[in-house]
DNA sequence: GAGTTTGAAACT
DNA sequence: CAGTTTCAAACTC
C-alpha cells in the first residue's frame, strides 16, 4: 500500500486532470505562463470570453478547435459545457464568465475533480466513445437533442428512451 | 432575434 | 435512488 497524501484524488483522476489540460500538460507543473500568450491575465480572473476573442463568431472564430459554447452561468465549469466535457480550454466563445481557461487553473481542476468523483467516464478520453446512451422522451431520438443520435448512432439496449426512432 | 422545447447534468 | 431544478443547446416561430 503505497502512501497516498490524497486519498481522495486518485492517480487516474491526477491523470485526467494534467491530460485534460491542453496547454498546461506541454508546461512543467507551476512553470509560469507565457507571457506572449493570449492567456496571462492573473489567476481567478472572472471575465467575458468575448471581451478577449472578440465578437463570437462560429463559423471562423475556432481554428483547431471543435467546440464553442455560449455558457453564461456555469462559468464554463460543468459539463453542460461542451468545451469543458471534451478537456477544451474555452478559446473563442461566446461564453461569459469563464473559467474554463488556463489562468483558472485551479478552480478548473477541482471542478474536474469533482466531476469525476461524481463519474470516473465523464472525460472518457482514454478510449473511444462507441456507444452512447440517452434518456430521450419526446424526441424520438431523431433530433440532436439526443445524444446518441448527435452523434451519429443508434440508440441500443442501454438506452432509456421513450418511442425511439434512431434504432439503426 | 425571441421564445420554446428538450434532455443531460446537477442538485435535493 | 428518485424526483426536481438548472442549464445550454436545439429547435420553432
Amino acid at each position: 500500500m503505497e502512501p497516498n497524501k490524497n486519498p481522495e484524488v486518485s492517480p487516474f483522476t491526477k491523470f485526467c486532470l494534467v491530460s485534460l489540460s491542453p496547454l498546461t500538460a506541454q508546461r512543467s507543473p507551476g512553470m509560469p505562463m507565457d507571457i506572449d500568450s493570449p492567456f496571462s491575465m492573473p489567476e481567478n480572473s472572472v471575465y467575458n470570453n468575448q471581451q478577449r476573442f472578440g465578437i463570437f463568431d462560429p463559423g471562423s472564430a475556432i481554428q483547431g478547435k471543435k467546440f464553442a459554447c455560449k455558457c453564461r452561468k456555469t462559468y464554463c465549469l460543468k459539463l453542460y459545457c461542451d468545451c469543458f466535457a471534451n478537456g477544451e480550454y474555452c478559446i473563442g466563445c461566446g461564453c461569459m464568465e469563464c473559467k474554463n481557461i488556463p489562468e483558472c487553473e485551479s478552480e478548473r481542476r477541482i471542478s474536474i475533480t469533482q466531476v469525476m468523483e461524481r463519474n470516473p467516464e465523464a472525460f472518457h478520453r482514454t478510449q473511444p466513445v462507441i456507444t452512447k446512451t440517452c434518456n430521450c422522451k419526446r424526441s424520438g431520438c431523431r433530433k440532436k437533442y439526443c445524444e446518441c443520435f448527435s452523434s451519429g448512432l443508434g440508440c441500443n439496449s442501454s438506452c432509456k428512451c421513450e418511442g425511439c426512432l434512431n434504432t439503426g
